[in-house]
RNA sequence: GGCCCCAUCGUCUAGCGGUUAGGACACCGCCCUUUCACGGCGGUGACGGGGGUUCGAGUCCCCCUGGGGUCGCCA
C-alpha cells in the first residue's frame, strides 16, 4: 500500500480554533494510523496578512494537545521561487496569461454584474489578448480554466462532486506584485510534498475544482479529498468567537484537559458505533475519514464538560497536581493532598473548578451562603456544634475515620439525625452546604483549624439565631 | 441571488430495504448518601414535508422546505 501523506495547512492570520484543531486531528490520525506522514505547512503567501505570533500560537496549541508533525514546518513564503517557476511554465505553455485589468475596472464589472443579478465573475477579456498592453498597469497572472464541460471529483466524504466549468473563473494565480495566490500554491505544494489525502473543512469545497485546474495544467497527480462539514455553534449557526471559535489555548485556561478536547472533537462528525470515550491510541486505530458524517455538527459545551470530568476523574493525583498549579493551587507539599484530590476530582468539570473547590476547603470561609444558613440553622444546632467541639477537643484525630467517629458519637449522644449537626458544621467549615464528606474536609484542614472555624462560626451566628 | 453541499431525539450520533429506530450528553424520577457531586437503575424525547420505486423505506429516486458553504490581487 502506498504511503499516506496528510497535511494541515493553516494561514497564520490568527490563533488556532477548534474547527482547525479538529481538521488537524483528523489529518494527524489518518497519517499516524497508516504509518504515513503528517506535514504542517504554513500558508503565508499573502505577505501583508501574516503574523509570526499566529504561527507561534498554532505551534503552541499543537504542543499543548500533543499533535506532532513530520519534518520541519513548511513555510510557503520561503518557496516563492518554486511557484514562480511554475507560473512561468504555464505562461510559456499558454496555459496562463497576463491580465491587465485594474482593480477599479474589476470592481466596476462586479457591480454591473451584481446589478443585473448575475454572479460576479471575471469576463476573461485578456484570455486571448494579443494587442498592446495598457501602460502603467502591473498585470496579474490568470490561469486558463476550461471553458466547457464539468469538473468532477470524488470526495471521500460527500461522494461525487460535479461543478460546471463555467462556474470556475480564470482565477488569479499571481498577484500584480508577482506573489502567488492560495489555490495555486496549495495544489503545487500538495503535489510536490507528496500529499495523498487532503482532509479539510468543506468551506474549501469550491476551491477544489480550481485546484484541479492547476493540477491538470501542470500535469500533477491529484490527491484524494475529504471535505469535512463545519462545526456550528450551539444554536446551529456559524461558529463565532463568542461560542467556540476562540483560541484553543483558551480551553487550557478554562481548565480543560487536552485529551478531553480531542475526544470531544473527534466525535464531532466522526463516530465508531456507540463508542464515546477514545484514547489517542484508539483514535489512531479506529479513525477513518470515510466514516465522517456528511452533515455539519453543532458544538455542544456540556458534552465537552462531561468528557473533561471523565478525564479528570481518571487522572492520577500526581499528574493533576502540576496542572492545578496553573490555577493557583499548590498541593505538592500538602500532606492531605490525596484525600483532597480524591474527594474533589469526582465533582469537578474543569481543573479551574477543581482548584476553586480546593481553595474553598483549604481557606476558612469569608462568606456564608444565605440560603444555607436559613436552612441549616434550626433547632439546637449550636448546642450540637458545641457538643461536637467538646468531643473534638478531647480527641487526637488525624484520619477521616477519626473525625467520622467523633461525628457519629456526637450525633448518637444527642439522638438527632446526622444532618442536624452535619449541615451547620458544613457551613462552619466551608460556608456552603455542598461539598465532600465532612470527615474528609476535617482531616484535610486538621483538628485545630476545624475548631477555629467552628468557633468563628458560633461567635458569629449562635446568639442571633437563638430560638425565641 | 447563482452554484455546491447537507437533513434520525434539544445536541453528538448508530442505522447502510424488513429494528419495539440503539447509544451518549442534557433534562426528569428513583436508589446510594450527612450535603453537593460521582455512580447505579428507569423515563420523556427523533427519522422536516410531499410524491414516487418496492411485497416492504429512516435507509433508493424526485420535488418542496429548512440549514450550511461559496461567489477576493484572503486562505
Amino acid at each position: 500500500m502506498a504511503m499516506v501523506v496528510t497535511r494541515f495547512a493553516p494561514s497564520p492570520t490568527g490563533y488556532l480554533h477548534i474547527g482547525g484543531l479538529r481538521t488537524a486531528l483528523f489529518n494527524w490520525l489518518w497519517a499516524r494510523k497508516n504509518g504515513g506522514k503528517f506535514i504542517l505547512r504554513i500558508e503565508d503567501t499573502d505577505l501583508a496578512r501574516n503574523s509570526d505570533e499566529a504561527t507561534k500560537a498554532i505551534l503552541e496549541a499543537f504542543e499543548w494537545v500533543g499533535l506532532d508533525y513530520d519534518g520541519e514546518v513548511a513555510y510557503q513564503s520561503k518557496r516563492f521561487d518554486i511557484y514562480k517557476r511554475y507560473i512561468q511554465k504555464l505562461l510559456d505553455e499558454g496555459k496562463a496569461y497576463y491580465c491587465y485589468m485594474s482593480k477599479e475596472e474589476l470592481d466596476a464589472l462586479r457591480q454591473e454584474q451584481l446589478a443585473r443579478g448575475e454572479r460576479p465573475r471575471y469576463d476573461r477579456r485578456y484570455r486571448d489578448f494579443t494587442g498592446e498592453p495598457p501602460a502603467g498597469i502591473k498585470p496579474v497572472v490568470r490561469i486558463k480554466a476550461p471553458l466547457e464541460g464539468d469538473i468532477v471529483f470524488e470526495d471521500g466524504i460527500k461522494g461525487t462532486i460535479t461543478i460546471r466549468a463555467e462556474e470556475v473563473d480564470d482565477f488569479i494565480i499571481a498577484r500584480s506584485d508577482g506573489t502567488p495566490t492560495y489555490n495555486f500554491v496549495v495544489a503545487i505544494d500538495d503535489a510536490l510534498m507528496g500529499v495523498t489525502d487532503v482532509i479539510r473543512g468543506d468551506d474549501h469545497l469550491y476551491n477544489t475544482p480550481k485546484q484541479i485546474v492547476v493540477y491538470r495544467a501542470l500535469g500533477l497527480s491529484i490527491p484524494k479529498f475529504y471535505h469535512v462539514p463545519m462545526i456550528l455553534n450551539e444554536e446551529g449557526k456559524k461558529l463565532s468567537k463568542r461560542d467556540g471559535a476562540m483560541d484553543v489555548m483558551e480551553y487550557k485556561r478554562m481548565g480543560y484537559l487536552p485529551e478531553a478536547l480531542l475526544n470531544f472533537l473527534v466525535r464531532l462528525g466522526w463516530s465508531h458505533g456507540d463508542q464515546e470515550i477514545f484514547t489517542i491510541e484508539e483514535m489512531k486505530e479506529l479513525f477513518d475519514p470515510h466514516d465522517i458524517n456528511k452533515a455539519p455538527s453543532a458544538y455542544n459545551l456540556s458534552k465537552l464538560q462531561w468528557l473533561n470530568a471523565h478525564y479528570i476523574k481518571n487522572r492520577p493525583n500526581e499528574e493533576l497536581i502540576p496542572l492545578l498549579e496553573e490555577f493557583g493551587l499548590y498541593l505538592a507539599d500538602h500532606d492531605r493532598k490525596e484525600i483532597l484530590l480524591d474527594a474533589l476530582k469526582e465533582r469537578a468539570k474543569t481543573l479551574k473548578e477543581l482548584a476553586t473547590m480546593a481553595k474553598e476547603i483549604l481557606e476558612a470561609p469569608q462568606t456564608f451562603d444565605e440560603k444555607g444558613l436559613k436552612r441549616a440553622l434550626k433547632g439546637p444546632w449550636d448546642r450540637l456544634l458545641q457538643g461536637f467541639v467538646e468531643r473534638l477537643e478531647r480527641a487526637d484525630p488525624h484520619l477521616p475515620v477519626d473525625f467520622r467517629t467523633i461525628l457519629e458519637e456526637t450525633v448518637q449522644a444527642s439522638g438527632v439525625g446526622f444532618g442536624k449537626l452535619g449541615q451547620p458544621l458544613r457551613l462552619a467549615l466551608t460556608g456552603r452546604l455542598g461539598g465532600p464528606d465532612l470527615a474528609d474536609i476535617m482531616a484535610i484542614v486538621g483538628k485545630e483549624e476545624t475548631l477555629r472555624r467552628i468557633q468563628t462560626f458560633l461567635e458569629r451566628f449562635a446568639s442571633s439565631s437563638e430560638p425565641g
